[in-house]
RNA sequence: GUGGGAUUAGCUCAGUUGGUUAGAGUGCCAGAUUGUGGCUCUGGAAGUCGUGGGUUCGAUUCCCAUAUCCCACCCCA
């Protein structure tokens, strides 16, 4: 049989690691400018976490986890998202007296065992943030603004920040009523999907993608217009801050989420470039989670950021991101140099200096041929005349007519100095070694 | 779980109305008079034509199944 990776997995490499440390330095960053500190949790848990913390009746834990049994005969699952796992490490380790608010971020692979498709993986990374302890609005519009900088700051523009509000199980639970008797005298020209959210989960059917449905729910009443005045405030809160932070959003009562203890604001950055999974990011308040995990009452906020779906939107809006650092110079050997080449490499290695040499005993044409395929700035040759001599020419592979007769002596400082240099310093340094070496 | 398209060299793809040793480009390796890359030329290695069955004198080609990839439904980041 042939081994091959996993349906829905994939591997990162090389050409394309500089753009995810990229993105994930530069979240990082942006984090701590915030105030939010990095948690490492287990890439598995038991399998009740999940199912209580995601919910039991939801796809992923019916349908999507990836669950098995032990050798101790428990039940764990691979995570299929990351809140979970942080509201039991907040619990676990007492952070709930921890100075107010708690905020924290994560990097994460997460697994869902799902159909493959544009945007979406069976293993797949998440960034997010979570806050706890703070229930007013200001937080809400807090983490937002994080996300903003964050797109700013990486060179996204043109992804438009969707809000609303889902209220409190109070609000909602009145909502649900008003919106089965608008739904009732339609029931019979629902699509069948619709027909069982009708029982199951009614909210559902408002952003169902059916042309009848949604001729159906244009005019169905939203929950944004029947939140209780609590929730309005909350929700006029985080406008107002919005608006004062500068930040565009549009109000989307289409936004919905299924489960009792997600409240609140909802959130999601959206864009058109990562097939019908429009979502880069999605987030919101839970302020019943802690709670439901066995906690004291406790108010949280997070959001979740899809890292496939935003390196796709980075690629579709041409952002250049940074490639793999060529060497700054390739020591080519010849005459059975091989050891001496070597110590002077290592030299260079431990000054700071990208540097290769080639291994393979390779003819003196094969070597320049791949130093210039290696992207190399600059090439030296190193035979028995240059280390009888102690000089070498050190030769541009990128630029013409730019080269110096350099001491061996003198390579490691003076590569050092001329690493990721733009060209015309290098030039520059070039010219006064050059003059002032005396060779 | 459901539907559509795809699968031939490391990569991007031709091709065979079913017929000897299956092709190109690119990449890789080597060479074009003795120690200097990129351009050009020459040569080489590399494919059980996704896998397993079936039809046939003969299958990479036709049929069935299956796997994987891409896209969509469902759902979600």
């Amino acid at each position: 049989m042939k081994i091959a990776a996993p349906k829905g997995t994939r591997d990162i490499l090389p050409g394309e690691i500089t753009a995810w440390q990229h993105v994930e330095q530069v979240f990082a960053e942006i984090c701590g400018r915030f105030g939010y500190q990095e948690i490492r949790i287990p890439t598995f848990e038991q399998t009740g976490l999940f199912q209580r913390g995601v919910g039991n009746t939801t796809d992923i834990v019916q349908k999507e986890m990836y669950t098995f049994e032990d050798k101790g005969g428990r039940s764990m699952s691979l995570r299929p998202e990351g809140t979970a796992g942080v509201v039991r490490s907040f619990l676990e380790n007492g952070m709930a007296s921890w100075p107010s608010p708690v905020r924290l971020f994560y990097n994460i692979t997460a697994f869902r065992y799902e159909n493959v498709q544009k945007g979406r993986y069976r293993e797949f990374h998440q960034f997010g943030c979570e806050a706890f302890g703070a229930s007013g609005p200001a937080i809400d519009a807090e983490l937002i603004s994080l996300l903003q900088l964050y797109f700013q700051t990486l060179g996204l523009s043109r992804t438009s920040l969707h809000i609303s509000s889902i209220g409190c199980p109070v609000c909602r639970e009145s909502y649900l009523e008003v919106l089965k008797k608008f739904l009732q005298p339609h029931l019979d020209r629902l699509c069948t999907d619709c027909q069982e959210r009708f029982v199951k989960n009614p909210m559902r059917i408002i952003d169902c993608k059916e042309a009848v449905c949604r001729g159906i729910t244009r005019d169905a009443p939203a929950q944004l217009d029947h939140i209780c005045s609590d929730c309005q405030r909350h929700f006029q809160g985080l406008c107002d801050n919005l608006d004062s932070l500068g930040l565009d959003y549009i109000i989307d009562r289409k936004i919905v989420r299924g489960l009792d203890y997600y409240t609140r604001t909802v959130f999601e950055f959206i864009s058109e470039n990562v097939g019908t999974q429009g979502t880069i990011c999605g987030g919101g308040r839970y302020d019943g989670l802690v709670a439901a995990m066995g906690g004291p009452p406790t108010p949280g906020i997070g959001f979740a950021l899809g890292v496939e779906r935003l390196l796709m939107e980075l690629a579709a809006q041409r952002v250049q991101l940074p490639q793999p650092a060529p060497p700054t110079v390739y020591l080519a050997v010849t005459g059975s140099m091989e050891q001496q080449a070597a110590s002077l490499c290592f030299a260079l290695r431990r000054a700071g200096v990208r540097a290769q040499t080639d291994l393979l005993d390779r003819s003196l044409k094969a070597q320049m041929k791949h130093a210039g395929k290696s992207g190399a700035q600059f090439v030296l040759v190193l035979g028995p005349d240059e280390l009888a001599a102690g000089t070498t020419q050190l030769r541009s592979l990128l630029r013409e007519n730019v080269t110096a007769v350099v001491r061996l002596a003198d390579l490691p400082d003076l590569l050092c100095g001329l690493q990721d240099r733009p060209a015309a310093e290098q030039d520059k340094i070039i010219d006064d070694y050059a003059s002032t070496s005396a060779i």
